[in-house]
DNA sequence: ATGTTTTCATATTGACATGCTATGAAAAGG
DNA sequence: CCTTTTCATAGCATGTCAATATGAAAACAT
């Protein structure tokens, strides 16, 4: 019941687009350095937020990667799904729930189904403008 | 984010039991059969339980298990914390939160906070109790 | 053209976790 | 004793995690 380091670091990299691209693309290298995760572990994971249009990359000297919308458009809940898999708790849930013989007899899914929702309610409450509201609010400490 | 099959297979053992054990202690061998689960990866789930003080075994002919509280005494998350470990959605939010030197730069782990509790709250919300009612409402189905 | 800087695409690796199965010992009752 | 149960380890095949490695492709500057 772990979220995984691809799906933190995703968060931390697309906050750190989102607090530098105004003015010129985000590199990975610069990423790279103030989120202290190696720029080839980051190219994997934004590889995935490309494909799916979360981010836009420019090629070349100067290049870089911007946000494809603001920030307040990208839940948590949607970046983790994009480089987590789905966020459900147990498999059942998803596949159109038609892949265990036990349902009908399993009293457990009552449980499972109220937890994805809590889980929900929270991943999808909160949005990237948030986590830049509160990093500005923490006097912007790591950017340099 | 996955729930692991020895979490979902305890709470279906501890259910097991629970609906089982009024008359005489609850053989694994039963168990398995009635949940399609097998005898030898149940053996290794039980004995944490075991360990932890939730189940009394008796050994040999007419032996077996039985809950060692009512099952109104059982939270679920109780359950899953033995055989799962804990239920944290990211490890820093355990070991007295002293291993991440990002800590205080962190804006995600708010997040995480908030995703923990609402994962307890509802995770301590119910017992087995609960799930043995829902069990019988439902007819009693899959128990011979 | 050439070189540099960036992204893009795969493949590989080592460590660890998952989901079991196997073997056999120890206890308890008939 | 013999059977039936739990108890204790070990083993194993597969997969996931968390990266690293290699190199191509695009874009820009000179």
């Amino acid at each position: 019941m772990k979220i995984s380091t691809k799906g933190r670091y995703a968060l931390r990299l697309m906050l750190d687009i989102a607090m530098n691209d105004a003015t010129e693309p985000v590199r990975l290298r610069d990423t790279a350095e103030r989120q202290a995760i190696s720029v080839k572990y980051l190219e994997q994971i934004i590889s995935g937020l490309v494909r799916s249009g979360y981010v836009k990359s420019i090629r070349g000297p100067q290049g870089g990667y911007r946000l494809a919308k603001k920030p307040s458009e990208y839940t948590v809940g949607m970046i983790l799904r994009q480089v987590e898999g789905s966020m459900v708790p147990v498999a059942c849930l998803e596949n159109g729930e038609a892949d265990c013989e036990r349902q009908g007899q399993c009293v457990t899914i009552r449980i499972w189904k109220e937890l994805d929702e809590a889980i929900r309610g929270v991943l999808d409450r909160y949005t990237l403008a948030d986590l830049v509201a509160w990093q500005e609010e923490m006097g912007n400490a790591y950017v340099i």
